[in-house]
DNA sequence: TGTACATCAGTGAACGCGCGTTCACTGATGTAC
DNA sequence: TGTACATCAGTGAACGCGCGTTCACTGATGTAC
């Protein structure tokens, strides 16, 4: 694990942490295997035992985030799951913002389908978990709550939201706002869902 | 205009149809001012004179994106304005995923901040008038139609909402459907909205 | 405990590529008189 | 109607760059006996 031996050690998690650094400064488009290979001290060769490629090392990279975000919508929903499905159903469309807010180098690898290779099974069963968590709160709801409506719906539209959110702020669209206007915003948007 | 003259006759058009072309052919990614050039059949050099840089090209791009877009969001308002205002914001969120699924390349850029040049007046008139549409409508909401909300919380939802599924169906997030179903379930989400 | 050997992890040079940008240029167009 | 000239639009060569990938290699580690 030193610093000067020929063998890194822990080679592959540094490669990772590295690409989250080049997103967070340069933005997903600087990522290169050579840069991720500069950052850990290693030959710009060595990425490519790890990962094969480039595409590789991008698919390894979402799989982390989703590792992450999966149990966090978790924990989220199982810290309220004495409060009611609805509360839940917020709990994780809060916790869904804060990862894209505080984990915006995972989120945007994980939703951008051209970074990483859709088709890898790791990739595909984990991203998978994560839609679970809220399908499995939507399914828990009563049928009164559900209001005759199908959960599948329930489950989009609250996952639409929360991921237009993100995104519109990630992408700048919602410049004027600071972080703290837009969880406040979130709080409002929540409230007319339960109004309306 | 014909195609052997020395001077192309109208560049400009051209070259923004090829980063459309290219876009829709092999992703976001692949524009190139070389690419380009090469589509309008001129010279490499010859798009700086229209565009100044990369970054020129893909602003004037976004700009004439939010042009139609605008002007279509518009237009499906006031073809339901008859209905009321639940109609037109419905008949708005449709528009808005239309022009995604359609005009995808457009799409892709006008939302991808790191592509384009923010500070751009143009650009940023423009695309400001998008949401004016949307705000427009919702501010024509009758008050007990508001029920108390804040109308910039309604409209935010609505666009979040309409925005997060454009966006997961153009990532791929939800792969597992067509288009038609991506229509359908739309119709489900937005039921939703008027029972919930 | 020692030795031989296979496997693993990282090196460094080399390749070919497409790119953005700059430059002096030239051909075409438009305008003033 | 003609001429001079400025301006505009596109050319083609050249630059330097960072990239992904391949390759034969070497140093370190682990394992079988």
């Amino acid at each position: 694990m030193s610093q000067d031996t020929y063998h890194h050690g822990d080679l592959r998690n540094a490669l990772l942490e590295a690409v989250g650094q080049v997103i967070e400064e340069k933005g997903v488009g600087a990522v290169s295997l050579r840069e991720a290979a500069r950052r850990a001290g290693v030959s710009h060769a060595a990425p490519s035992h790890h990962f094969g490629d480039k595409v590789g090392m991008l698919t390894a990279f979402a799989a982390r985030g989703f590792e992450e975000f999966g149990s966090r919508l978790q924990a989220a929903a199982d810290a309220v799951a004495s409060e009611g499905v609805a509360a839940q159903l917020r709990a994780i469309g809060f916790e869904y913002l804060r990862f894209a807010v505080e984990r915006r180098p995972y989120f945007e690898v994980m939703f951008r389908s051209e970074m990483h290779d859709n088709a890898d099974p790791d990739l595909k069963s984990i991203s998978h978990n994560s839609f679970g968590v809220l399908m499995g709160v939507v399914e828990a709801m009563d049928p009164d709550e559900l209001n005759g409506a199908d959960p599948m719906h329930i489950a989009m539209r609250a996952w639409a939201t929360v991921h237009g959110l993100a995104t519109l702020w990630l992408d700048g669209a919602l410049g004027q706002f600071t972080d703290e206007d837009l969880f406040s915003l979130v709080q409002g948007v929540f409230a007319v869902n339960d109004k309306a």
